[in-house]
DNA sequence: TTACCTGCAAAGAGTTTGCAGGTAG
DNA sequence: CTACCTGCAAACTCTTTGCAGGTAA
């Protein structure tokens, strides 16, 4: 169970004040037991319901977006037009239940060992990732 | 190069009217000799130049719709606010040129195969996808 | 003739921005 | 005090929808 304390230090050593909202937000998001996915909206509601005072979306989508810079928060490709976030901001793969709309992690381990065969001359390669669609059985 | 007839009879055999406008953007689509991805707004640029007449964005949107759901056309997973199309319905995965937004395609042969270790109990893979981002050395 | 299609404009959803007022340091 | 942050509303982008008129069969 991490603290305010050492929210306001994550917020400190990355240039960011540590405002009530973004102690918030850093509550909301990472002090959880398990690793988080969410959308905006879904982070919005959340804090609604948990916080007395309201936090504005704009708000909301700028400090995503400063976490998400400062490799706090990981953004998922899938497609749609709502942006996924992660708070597990390691190199992993992912389920994506199309059915639920849930974003479920993956192991590295379960994927096994990604092999590129084919080079790219003047690129570097920034990230590889896996997405695995899923749909519940009827 | 496929002609006229070919698009005509491929629309008909889907239950799709071969109106000017779907014929167009076969043509701007399929009459390739590479597979081509776009985004609508790539779509609707080169259908502006290409043809005399001008298409609606809502009929291309609505094109676009309706070959997608009958499998001529691909929707890619990319962390943006577009959605990106591909005529290269196979399974296949992907480079992402982040900075210039282009998209290639890999062979499947050119990523090994991928062995997915984790089973999940009452659900049907939809899709396995690799997206690989990259960016142009400075 | 009739069901389907197109084009336009309006509406929607998600996201970003400008700016006035508020707050951390 | 000053730079940074928040909240609100407006603006923006991409996409979808309603509807009147057009067209394929």
């Amino acid at each position: 169970m991490e603290n305010k304390d050492t929210f306001v230090k994550k917020l400190r050593s990355s240039g960011l004040r540590p405002t009530r909202q973004r102690i918030e937000i850093c509550k909301a998001l990472y002090d959880r037991k398990k690793t988080f996915h969410f959308t905006i909206s879904d982070l919005a509601k959340i804090l609604k319901s948990k916080s007395n005072e309201k936090i504005s979306l704009a708000t909301i989508y700028n400090t995503v977006s400063a976490f998400k810079n400062r490799n706090y928060l990981k953004e998922i490709s899938i497609n749609s037009n709502k942006s996924y976030f992660d708070t597990n901001v390691s190199n992993h793969h992912h389920f994506f239940n199309e059915s639920t709309d849930e974003l479920i992690d993956l192991k590295n381990e379960d994927v096994g060992n990604i092999k590129l065969k084919k080079k790219i001359p003047g690129k570097k390669i920034k990230s590889v990732e896996v997405l695995i669609k899923i749909q519940n059985n009827n």
